[in-house]
DNA sequence: TCGCCTTTAGGAACATGTTCCGAAAGTAGC
DNA sequence: GCTACTTTCGGAACATGTTCCTAAAGGCGA
């Protein structure tokens, strides 16, 4: 990795591309062929230097798949913030998991506590939002950040979910599944049987991030902590 | 992979192992180095076969985990299921939960709509116990799948994200993270600043299950859908 | 111009899961 | 015993991300 060069005097032996011309390759290759097909070499074929010369601009590829996440948040439109704090934290939740849905390898990389540590502030507007609607909403900082993880991870579980039965529907992966169950075992889930996936087409997510941010508000305030201890 | 041979005359060359032997060797390599270390030709060394070999015993990688999960679910302790449908499904989903905390790589493979129809039975009894209690109280079967899919968006969300969080921690990956944040453009999350990983470390997974299934319960019953569609 | 130093380039190599295909090792029929 | 058939074995090979290390290419001082 290049240290940073703050500017001046350039010696030693000049660079064939750079972290910005790596990125635009990326994202021309993701537009053409989805984000699948973004593998180092062929990333590297695309911005006309060998596969290894990529590691001299990016850490790793998860450095990579960050960068472009923040470049694709940035250009998303940022809605007004309504006035009334439950209603902005709901709203930034969905916008949180609608920016991701269509890039679950985003979701990928941003499986970690404190994400929120790899990306810009201009990508940061959604987490903020929430932290200010419990605030608003008599939350403490350790309530606050509670109930974003909260939010968190139904949303995170959401979209891996959903992106891997897709990407399994798209392999043609779901015969091998069985939906036939022993009744006396499981009566219930014997009765659902190969329903299930029927069943299992609703989008229940906006329904569920509201009962999960009134439930978690329903406790909250000074007074009563929010999560254990 | 062989024909699920029915019985009586073999032919051809015998078999060097078999399935069951595999799935020992397997959960013997991971009492020893941890789940970490099961890799296709390690397990191979260790059952004594060429690492290819396996792959006429079990689909693939995929195939084997789900097999070994089944067999830890399977061991693990029944506790008694509450007669009170709400308890039940929390006391089902605890058990879900912290039957796939210590195994993060099952999460992983379980990341799908309908995992279900890669368990056996004997590991869908925490299913079972969710969709019965809610059907007690009143939900419909679709209000049933639905919940169960909420909380297991939660729930898988939760485990994912912890055990990502935990392995980039062991591997030292934290201090790349940038804490400081422009108070200009995210107020509240620069006021958390550094402190957010110290506000983080709390369990509210059983809080924020309970908020969930009271609150998707809460507008249950044969007249309230729970979804939106 | 010649050599030194700095910086970048990228081939070779490794570990991972996985597929292909020819070789090996049995039984069955003659 | 020989041939045919059937089943399993496993090395070679591929794509993936990634590290190591040597070569290349420029500036700079003499």
């Amino acid at each position: 990795m290049p240290p940073t060069a703050p500017a001046g005097k350039r010696t030693g032996r000049p660079p064939r591309t750079s972290r910005a011309e790596i990125l635009s390759s990326a994202r021309r290759l993701i537009d053409r062929d989805g984000w699948e097909k973004l593998t180092i070499r062929r990333l590297a074929a695309e911005t006309g230097v060998g596969a290894t010369t990529l590691y001299h601009h990016i850490r790793d590829k998860e450095d990579l798949l960050v960068q472009l996440l923040n470049h694709h948040v940035e250009q998303l439109e940022r809605p007004p913030m309504p006035a009334d704090p439950r209603e902005r934290i709901v709203l930034a939740a969905t916008a949180m998991h609608d920016a991701l849905a269509g890039w679950p390898w985003a979701a990928e990389v941003l499986t970690t506590d404190g994400f929120v540590g790899l990306l810009d502030e201009s990508a940061l507007w959604m987490v903020d939002a929430i932290l200010s609607g419990a605030a608003d909403l008599g939350c403490t900082q350790e309530q606050g950040v509670d109930l974003f993880r909260s939010v968190w991870y139904y949303t995170v579980g959401e979209i891996l979910v959903r992106a891997r039965t897709r990407r399994r529907e798209a392999e043609g992966d779901l015969p091998q599944f069985r939906w036939e169950f022993d009744a006396a075992q499981v009566p219930h889930l014997a009765a659902v049987g190969r329903r299930w996936h029927e069943l299992a087409v609703r989008d229940t997510y906006p329904h569920g991030l509201r009962v999960f941010v009134d439930g978690l508000l329903a406790g909250a305030g000074p007074t009563a902590p929010l999560g254990g201890g």
